[in-house]
DNA sequence: TGTACATCAGTGAACGCGCGTTCACTGATGTAC
DNA sequence: TGTACATCAGTGAACGCGCGTTCACTGATGTAC
């Protein structure tokens, strides 16, 4: 079955996809080539005729994650002014149905763990996806007069990480609503986002 | 081989102990039963005398994993002075040494993501060993006139959590030893711990 | 005190299963003539 | 325009391997007599 000629980078891109929302939704080692091929509807034994490995499949699929994530987000920057850009953010990623859809959010509060064990290629491409949500971060607080807004982007994006992990991983429904309204209280109160919004 | 009446309950903690510390390393599901068994120095067939199932390991093995962090700080909590007790507490986690010992060091950064994914019962331990250490960290807040510390406490520990667990995720290392030194910047200054240490 | 037996922590072979990977094959369509 | 052939994305059976789990067995020691 022969198809038109972008035929083969259509079905590429489809499986990157699937793999990109399963894999931070299970973890890289939890996902199956076989699945991920079932939910782009195609057998297993094709895959490799489109990746290497499945280590392969899972490098390319976390640019695939980041992008999702980033486009996700993308209207927040249209706001003009700083203060309301990053309180959009802060609301967004602290919030409930962030922390309730793992397989579209930001990859980071999900696949830190997974990727700190994970071959140095991997890790390098998690760390271009670390300095690309904390350059979105530094913008607005570079306008708000912080004098080492990247430094400051990391620090922040630290405990916006680490609230939706804990909130995450915490059995008690309780707890970890506490977790994110805490993590965002303390963030509003410290760059002064409360008039926002 | 018919040992003294606690050998079995001897066995049993050196499996335990083996496990929570191939768990921080390597993850739930990369660990394998007859690995931990031969560091525990038994054959694996022996396992299910002691434990019902990996599942059952895994549980029990988070309260060994908490109960050996906490263990490796607990001189921290023997300075009187909150401020110190903060600042010691904040030094040690935001270091190298803590983000390069994986298998010693706090299981938050390292499995939040994992045990999202697991069972209710494990997350419910997990839940509880949170809770352990925002207490310790909620004890001096509250010393320093934080009205509401255990919220503050979970604000900090989300920030400590995700700044050790984004700089072991990266690749880059002068990325990942920035990671560290901007979050404790960033805790130092908020929380006035300059002049401790 | 000495002997036969029961106990039970631990051994090691075996099982079933899921998964990554390979490979011979299919069949629709573009291309050469 | 029509026919034979080449291409190649995708199929599905099969492989080897690791892992969780089971189970018949071992053999040192406590206990009953």
């Amino acid at each position: 079955m022969r198809y038109s000629s972008d035929h083969k980078a259509e079905t590429r891109e489809r499986v990157l996809k699937e793999a990109a929302k399963e894999i931070r939704a299970k973890g890289p080692d939890n996902v199956a080539v076989a699945g991920i091929m079932a939910r782009a509807g195609l057998t297993h034994g094709g895959f490799y005729a489109h990746f290497a490995s499945k280590d392969a499949l899972v490098n390319e699929a976390i640019g695939a994650m980041f992008a999702d994530a980033h486009a996700r987000t993308e209207k927040i920057d249209a706001k003009g002014d700083p203060r309301s850009v990053l309180r959009a953010y802060v609301d967004f990623y602290l919030s409930p149905a962030h922390r309730d859809s793992r397989d579209r959010g930001c990859p980071l509060p999900t696949l830190s763990g997974d990727f700190a064990r994970a071959q140095p290629a991997t890790r390098d491409r998690f760390g271009a996806g670390v300095e690309g949500i904390a350059d979105r971060l530094a913008a607005p607080l570079a306008k708000l007069g912080y004098a080492d807004a990247p430094a400051e982007a990391h620090a922040l994006l630290a405990q916006l990480v680490g609230g939706v992990a804990l909130a995450r991983a915490v059995g008690d429904p309780e707890l970890s609503d506490a977790l994110l309204a805490d993590t965002h209280a303390s963030i509003v109160r410290r760059y002064g986002l409360e008039v926002a919004q």
